[in-house]
RNA sequence: UCCGGUGUGGCGCAAUGGUAGCGCAAGCGGCUGUUAACCGCUGUGUUACAGGUUCGAGUCCUGUCACCGGAGCCA
């Protein structure tokens, strides 16, 4: 199809536009070519007025981190009526050259011919001024603090790994699936659950003194899921290979900068894997993402760098280079054993590993990603495969240095019979379950799979330190707004 | 949820129990192919909320809420 160009320069006859379809900023940078019409959509950053007959906007249109400067001549038609209403945050549009900036800072301006404007923000009242902002104070804006610089990059990358993770998976024949957001497994141990109920919360219909759900929408008691990966293990043992990337509901009431009530996870499953497969696609995953992150978004990665975490970019680039750590879990507990370091719980073959203990490795250690696996099976879930030893069960968890674990996974328990007597352990009732049991009764296979909570990887990747600016709109213990 | 800290102009912060100030932003003026512009002037307050102690509370006490740091739960 032919999408020729409009030949004519001539932009704006008695206020109409001739040129109709936008550019973007980014492909104008892009390009970095000269160009005779051109027309820009955006939102004003700042305006700078010269005596000598003209100011300079510049103008932020989201596509990327970059804004264009604008050099509008006070002698445009109709320009002096709305000059004093091109203010920070004004919503405009610009038509113009695109040419050689005579001025330092940017190779290319815009050499107005129209600047029209579509939206003005009255300075006096706009939040958002031309000054740093706290990320406290921007998240009580969540609707306007997108217009910030650092908000757009974040989101932009974002985009990037949410993008980079459909491409991993789909470059290696995995099957994208959606798994139900309600559900009726409540007790996976995976943490409190948000239930699900169109029964009136004044009187609900009782039974026997409790309420029946039997007159509920579902005819049964329904929550958020807080995890795919039981749905998922049922298409891997029949599509081999497949992934959940779906929002995910934990009612836990955690106030810290690293939960969120409402997140996103990303659940590959996969029949035929062992947990040593399962590493190493974890690692080539968390490689694989930090590459793509590099390669595509240099601009923003670079402003990161330098107003977010002055050490971003060595990081990443760091943990594509190194070959992750895998320790067993009683040669870590060794290790914190033997250490020197002062830690606030003790360390014995059994216990959970604290928060600091697992920085202590990763940081202090190994000084990079560190896989800890073989698990005391009782500090693990019901369904992580027993190992033969019987004391311990085949999961791991990806742990990075500052943040902590970021993966969590395991080979899965795929005989019947041994699954149904770790679920009678763990207090379940094999009947909730029989599905889920069903799998391993007809056609049961080895299979593995870990759960990588999307907003700590953008929080990683970005050096955010709150959880709560990595995602649109962060939802937590009483704040829902927006 | 637990421990600790904080809450004061739009934002970031000061103020020994005794007249609430500064910087930024904003408004006005000046200057400049400017660019986190610069220079001058101006305005800006139920000191989070509810009680209490005191002649007098931003400051002390009690409670509530929020935010920050750490911890637990976890991803």
């Amino acid at each position: 199809m032919s999408m020729a160009r409009p030949p004519v320069p001539g932009l704006s006859i008695g206020g109409v536009m001739m040129k109709k379809k936008r550019d973007k900023i980014r492909d104008l940078l892009g390009r970095g070519e000269e160009s005779p019409a051109v027309l820009i959509k955006g939102w004003v950053r700042t305006k700078r007025d010269s005596k000598g007959g003209f100011s300079f906007l510049e103008i932020n249109d989201g596509s990327c981190m970059s804004g264009l400067q604008v050099v509008a001549n006070h002698s445009l038609p109709g320009y002096e009526a709305i000059a004093h209403r091109l203010t920070t945050g004004s919503c405009v549009f610009v038509s113009g050259a695109l040419v050689r900036s005579q001025g330092r800072g940017q190779t290319l301006e815009v050499q107005a011919a129209e600047v029209g404007l579509y939206g003005t923000a009255d300075a006096e009242k706009y939040p958002l001024q031309k000054k740093a902002h706290s990320f406290e104070f921007l998240r009580e804006i969540a609707h306007l603090r997108p217009r910030t610089n650092t908000f757009g990059a974040v989101m932009r990358v974002r985009h990037r790994l949410a993008y980079a993770i459909h491409k991993f998976f789909h470059d290696r024949g995995f099957i994208h699936l959606h798994t139900p957001i309600i559900t009726t497994s409540d007790c996976e141990g995976a943490g409190e659950m948000f239930q699900v109920t169109t029964l009136d919360l004044a009187q609900p219909p009782t039974c026997d003194g409790k309420v029946d759900y039997d007159q509920d929408f579902f005819g049964e008691r329904t929550a958020l899921t807080v995890s795919g990966q039981l749905e998922g293990e049922i298409y891997a043992l029949a599509l081999s290979e497949i992934y959940t990337f779906g929002p995910t509901f934990r009612a836990e009431n955690s106030n810290t900068s690293r939960h969120l009530a409402e997140f996103w996870m990303v659940e590959p499953e996969m029949a035929f894997y062992d947990l040593e497969d399962n590493m190493d696609l974890a690692e080539e995953f968390i490689k694989a993402l930090f590459n793509d992150v590099l390669q595509h978004c240099p601009e923003d990665m670079a402003f990161l760098n330098k107003r977010i975490d002055p050490h971003i970019l060595e990081t990443l680039a760091k943990v594509c280079e190194s070959q992750f750590e895998r320790i067993h879990y009683t040669d870590a507990v060794h290790l914190l054993e033997k250490s020197s370091e002062k830690f606030v719980y003790g360390v014995e073959w059994g216990c959970a590993l604290q928060s600091e203990h697992e920085r202590y490795l990763s940081e202090k250690v190994f000084k990079k990603p560190v896989i800890i696996f073989n698990y005391p099976e009782a500090i693990k879930s019901f369904y992580m495969k027993l190992n033969e030893d019987g004391e311990t069960v085949r999961a791991m968890d990806v742990l990075l240095p500052r943040l902590g674990e970021i993966i969590g996974g395991s080979q899965r328990e795929d005989d019947a019979a041994l699954l149904e007597k770790r679920m009678r352990a763990k207090g379940l009732d094999p009947e909730d379950y029989w599905w889920y049991l069903d799998l391993r009764r007809f056609g049961s296979a080895p299979h593995s799979g870990f759960g990588l909570g999307f907003e700590r990887l953008v929080q990683f990747v970005t050096g955010m330190e709150n959880i709560r600016d990595v995602i649109p709109f962060p939802r937590t213990p009483r704040h829902a707004r927006f």
